[in-house]
RNA sequence: CGCGGGGUGGAGCAGUCUGGUAGCUCGUUGGGCUCAUAACCCAAAGGUCGGUGGUUCAAAUCCACCCCCCGCAACCA
């Protein structure tokens, strides 16, 4: 009987387009779905994009497009850009798909019949910059912007999330393994644990979303939207759910160490709500961190997986990335470091061995795969081959099993290093010398041993590397590797007189230039120098993998009042009031690395300043000095000290801020226009 | 005392839970081989395992204190 085995990437929220996070969670859940097909399951897997919410509605303003035809060009990007790298997802939701919208609406009416949504008439403190309820006192200032707070009420619709806490944590202790790895785990574990407050899951302060049934001025939160992917896809709620029925719960759920929080907490929550069954288990894995490049300033370096894709293929990538990342950890990815694995393991390791196997074969064999010999010509560093390969097969699979792709495909390599050593001690260049039937046999068994060794390894890595070890396989004249049946993978399986193929080596050897040649793509291939107006973060230097399914919490600045071309006219200009002041006293903030507390006197009157230059300025150097500040900013509290005004200052990219400063003695109070 | 992750030969890491001759990959150097994609095989050099103190017959590993680095958060209006 065949069993079913259904396992889910994070749907990508389609602010961002994509990049090699996202290429590293779905080349995972790709190779894992490979192999589960090559075992016989009955595999569905499903990736696609998270497109509401209000990040995606002001991006797309900022675009001047439509949010669904901005979401529909980045929703477009992500699937190009999986058929080109040959990704075997079953299917790819968007959560603008009516079928998403329509199935969400039930999951939402069913959490309210079963009594875990009610309606609030909630007063709070809200952040009108954040566009956010915050959880502070009345007149306290925001806790993330600092900004004065307004008490607002407003109706909301709240799920019930404090009513789980016991039951997460039940969850959590009775599978242990539900949440790997541990470390996410105990996080998880250490938050419920702080307590659950009740979640509002909908917003009535944007429109970019699915309404709440019976009530369409609210819009269901996007991140109730966006989990409930993972069983809509499979027609949960629609008239044909037999998907559903077939193939949830999910096996195993991948996600970003980024959204933890709202996989191992907020879903099961909301599955348990809906009396519906909990996916049987969540990977996080980590992030993906890029090497600085030496010789260019460019930061925000995010890798394009196209540049890898031209230069050393798909294949290379998911090699890369599976081999050198301990998966669950972060790692670390540099081009030098890619075409090092690529040169050692593929072209030098597994690329070598199928090139001097299959030829000498062909020389030797007039290409047909020699009897080994069973009697004579045996000994025991054969046998011993054959042990190493049974071993190796068996912890790859546990290994895999496990999520260790590293170790496992370095278990898989030891048989290539095996073989390698195998081939030089035994010599079968000069076996084919001689025409005795002693050696003939010898020369027969040796490279018997050697064909099968191949083809076993060729086998593991399938879900790896598909492509070219399908091509490996044809050339060992085994036909199509995907109708082979990983079940019944054992040695000995090679039948003899096998007619192999054309032999062409499969990694051709990459030379220094294709590190340069990558460079170059990327620092051509990514937007001048300021970034795009859609995506405004991603600011420091290490991406974060795909993350960007953040819940749109509105860190994004507002999309400034421009004209189409993005000047401003002079009365907009005009509105900043920049003047001339000298500081009067400048201290450090306590507990605070950055910033200083400035007293400046701008004529009219003295302003306490709140600056972050700590870094680049003692405060006694200061004194006396004379800076240029925003006069008419709004207040704000920073560290608790209010701050009214902005001390202006070249920011480098990454360095020190500088003051800006005049050659020329200026009195104070001057205004700058 | 904010949270977390680290500090092991030139580089990247394993080993730390379950103390007992310090290991892997890459790189370097020398040698071998020639079937193979200048590849493959063998050998060598290279480490006071961040520091100090403690427990122990024995510490990279356990305990205490300290130093340094990296994320995140708090503060760069």
């Amino acid at each position: 009987m065949t069993k079913k085995f259904y396992i889910t990437t994070p749907i990508y929220y389609v602010n961002a387009r994509p990049h090699i996070g996202h290429a590293y969670t779905t080349i995972a859940c790709d190779t894992i779905a490979r192999r589960h097909r090559m075992l016989g399951d009955d595999t569905y897997f499903l990736t696609g994009t998270d497109e509401h919410g209000q990040k995606i509605e002001r991006a797309a303003a900022a675009a001047g497009k439509t949010p669904q035809q901005f979401a529909d060009e980045v929703s477009g990007e992500f699937r190009a850009l999986w058929k080109r790298m040959g990704l075997t997802n079953d299917d790819f939701i968007r959560t603008t798909d009516e079928r998403h919208k329509t199935s969400v609406q039930v999951l939402f009416q069913q959490l309210s019949d079963r009594g875990y949504i009610y309606k609030g008439s909630y007063t709070g403190q809200y952040c009108v910059s954040d566009e956010m309820y915050v959880d502070v006192p009345p007149g306290a200032p925001c806790p993330e912007c600092g900004r004065i707070t307004e008490t607002v009420q407003e109706e909301n619709y709240f799920f019930k999330l404090s009513a789980f806490a016991d039951k997460l944590l039940k969850l959590y202790a009775d599978q242990p393994e539900w949440i790997r790895p541990e470390t996410r785990r105990n996080e998880v574990i250490s938050f419920v644990k702080g307590g659950l407050k009740d979640l509002s899951i909908s917003r009535s302060t944007f429109s970019w979303g699915i309404p709440v049934p019976g009530d369409p001025r609210h819009v269901i939160y996007v991140w109730l939207d966006a989990l409930a992917n993972y069983i809509t896809a499979l027609g949960y709620g629609s008239a044909d759910s037999t998907k559903y029925e077939k193939y949830w719960p999910a096996d195993v759920q991948m996600i970003g160490k980024e959204i933890v929080r709202f996989h191992c907490v907020y879903w099961p929550a909301f599955l348990m709500a809906a009396g519906l069954p909990l996916p049987k288990g969540i990977m996080a894995h980590g992030w993906l961190l890029f090497e600085e490049n030496k010789m260019s300033k460019s930061r925000g370096n995010i890798v394009r997986t196209e540049t890898i894709l031209d230069v050393l293929g798909g294949d290379a990538l998911r090699y890369f990335l599976l081999r050198e990342v301990v998966f669950g950890a972060d790692g670390s990815f540099s081009f030098d470091a890619l075409v090092q694995r690529y040169n050692s393991d593929l072209a030098n390791g597994l690329g070598n061995l199928a090139s001097r196997t299959l030829t000498m074969i062909n020389r030797y064999f007039r290409g047909e795969v020699p009897y080994p010999s069973l009697t004579a010509a045996r000994r025991p560093a054969d046998d011993a081959i054959a042990e190493i390969a049974r071993d190796i097969i068996a912890d790859y699979n546990v290994l895999f099993d496990q999520f260790q792709f590293s170790k496992a495909l370095e278990v898989a390599w030891g048989l290539v290093a095996s073989i390698d050593k195998y081939i030089v001690e035994n010599e079968p260049w000069a076996l084919g010398e001689k025409q005795d039937e002693d050696s003939r046999a010898r020369l027969a068994t040796v490279l018997y041993t050697s064909a099968e060794a191949l083809r076993i390894v060729t086998a593991l890595a399938h879900p790896v590397i598909p492509d070219s070890t399908a091509r490996i396989w044809t050339q060992l004249g085994l036909g199509d590797i995907r109708k082979f049946d990983l079940t019944t993978l054992k040695w000995g399986q090679l039948q003899l007189g096998t007619k192999i193929g054309d032999v062409q080596p499969v990694f051709p050897r990459a030379d220094k230039s294709a590190v340069e040649r990558m460079q170059t793509m990327e620092e051509q291939g990514r937007p001048a120098t300021t970034p795009a107006p859609e995506c405004p973060p991603e600011t420091t230097a290490p991406a974060p993998g795909f993350t960007e399914t953040a819940e749109p919490k509105a860190a994004a600045p507002k999309a400034p009042a421009t004209t189409a071309d993005g000047k401003i006219s002079i009365d907009d200009f005009v509105k900043v009031e920049l003047r001339v002041g000298v500081v009067k006293v400048a201290e450090k903030v306590k507990n605070a690395d950055k910033l200083l507390r400035l007293e400046v006197d701008i004529g009219t009157e003295v302003r306490q300043i709140v600056a972050g230059i700590a870094e680049a300025y003692a405060p006694e150097t200061l004194v006396g000095r004379k800076v240029v500040i925003v006069a008419n900013l709004a207040p704000r509290k920073l560290r608790g000290l209010e701050s009214n005004g902005m001390i202006v200052a070249a920011s480098p990219e990454g360095g020190q801020p500088v003051l800006a400063s005049f050659l020329e003695d200026v009195p104070v109070g001057a205004r700058l226009k």
